[in-house]
Order: C-alpha cells, then sequence, then structure tokens
DNA sequence: TACCGG
DNA sequence: ACCGGT
C-alpha cells in the first residue's frame, strides 16, 4: 500500500476513535513511525489531511449505498437495504466529529452535505419510485418530498438528543421511525412482502439491526 | 528533533 | 499551554 494511502487510513481511525482535534500530527506521525516532514510531503496541511479522509470514507458509503440497489431483488428489500446504509453512515460518522467538522473544516462538512443531497437522496427517491412501480409503494406519495423528509429526520434524531441515552437507545428511536416511516409508505401488499422478510424473527434482527 | 508563531 | 507547520 502507498504511504499516502497509509497516513490517510491511520489518520482516519484515530481520529474516528478520539476525534480530530485531539489528535494532533504528532500524533498520527508517531504512531506510524514516521517523520511528520513525511506526512507533509503527502498532505499540504492538516485540512487537505481531513478533507482526503473525508473524501475516502464517502467513497465507501456511495458504493454500500449504491449496491444495495443492485443486490435486491424488488423495491421492499432494496428500502431494508438502503434503511440499513442510511442509520449505519450516519451512526459511525458521530455527532461529535459532525461538530467537529461543521465547526472546523467546513470543506469538508460541505462534501458531507453534498453526499447526502447526492448519493443519500437518490438512493430513497430512487427506492421510492421503484416501490410505486411494482405497487408495493403508495402512488400517492411525492418521491423527492419523502425522500427528504426520510433523509432529515434520520438525521436530526442523530444530532439532536432529544432524548436522554438511558430512556431510549438510539436503536429504539431509529426502529421507531423507521416503523413509522414504512406505514405511510407501504400498500397492503408492500406490508404483505414487508412481512415475508420481517417473519423470521431472527432473520429480523440480522436485517434491520 | 528543535524550534517558531498563532 | 499547545499544536500546526518548517
Amino acid at each position: 500500500m502507498e504511504m499516502k494511502e497509509k497516513i490517510a487510513e491511520r489518520a482516519s481511525e484515530l481520529m474516528l476513535q478520539f476525534g480530530i482535534r485531539t489528535v494532533t500530527m504528532d500524533d498520527i506521525s508517531r504512531d506510524l513511525g514516521i517523520s511528520k516532514k513525511t506526512i507533509y510531503q503527502y498532505f499540504k496541511d492538516k485540512k487537505e489531511l481531513v478533507n482526503t479522509i473525508t473524501h475516502l470514507h464517502l467513497n465507501l458509503e456511495k458504493e454500500r449505498f449504491q449496491g444495495s440497489a443492485n443486490d435486491s431483488e424488488d423495491s421492499v428489500q432494496e428500502l431494508i437495504l438502503v434503511s440499513q446504509c442510511l442509520r449505519e453512515s450516519m451512526k459511525d460518522m458521530k455527532m461529535s466529529l459532525m461538530n467537529e467538522l461543521q465547526k472546523f473544516y467546513p470543506e469538508s462538512w460541505q462534501m458531507y452535505e453534498d453526499f447526502k443531497q447526492g448519493v443519500m437522496l437518490e438512493s430513497i427517491t430512487n427506492v421510492i419510485i421503484r416501490g410505486q412501480k411494482e405497487g408495493y409503494f403508495r402512488a400517492e406519495v411525492d418521491p423527492n418530498i419523502v425522500a427528504v423528509m426520510r433523509i432529515e429526520q434520520v438525521q436530526s434524531f442523530i444530532m439532536r438528543n432529544l432524548f436522554p441515552r438511558e430512556q431510549y437507545s438510539l436503536y429504539d428511536v431509529q426502529m421507531q421511525l423507521f416503523d413509522h416511516f414504512i406505514h405511510g409508505l407501504f400498500t397492503i401488499e408492500g406490508h404483505q412482502l414487508f412481512n415475508q422478510y420481517t417473519t423470521s424473527k431472527v432473520k429480523q434482527n440480522e436485517t434491520l439491526n
């Protein structure tokens, strides 16, 4: 693996674990056993390093979202997979990190905003359109409006702590949102097919986790 | 590694 | 005091 990738990957791990600003350039170089000068041969400054890491991370997410569209038999299964992507992508990119990006690395924050408006929005819009064609989702639903609503809803409940962590886990809240979402979306046929995917309780915890 | 400047 | 950058 090339040194540039190695630096970005390790820095990414450290920053995900400890936060962006608390991981210093000295920390990264010491951890990798290289000199700081080596890092600055590949990255102009810390901002550029963070931007690179963000870009790499969002590319992986992008492949996951697009993969779930291709690997699904029908729109109901695709919705389950896309929702899983949505929740996980916002969970592991956790609140503290998002706030750090917003305050101190606005370029990276903008990349994330673009990702939301691009990949995420298209994935959800497309699965809704597909579901309507297949007769599983209600035709009255406006794909664009509801897709935006869904994204903002998921993000809002992660970013703002509306409930104390001990009252409801993040998972409980997100499952409530998902349940409420699909009850406004599915036709009778959609519900029946969804139940087939989730009747096996064991399978349910795997797919919806 | 030491050092400067923010 | 600390950390990005030289």
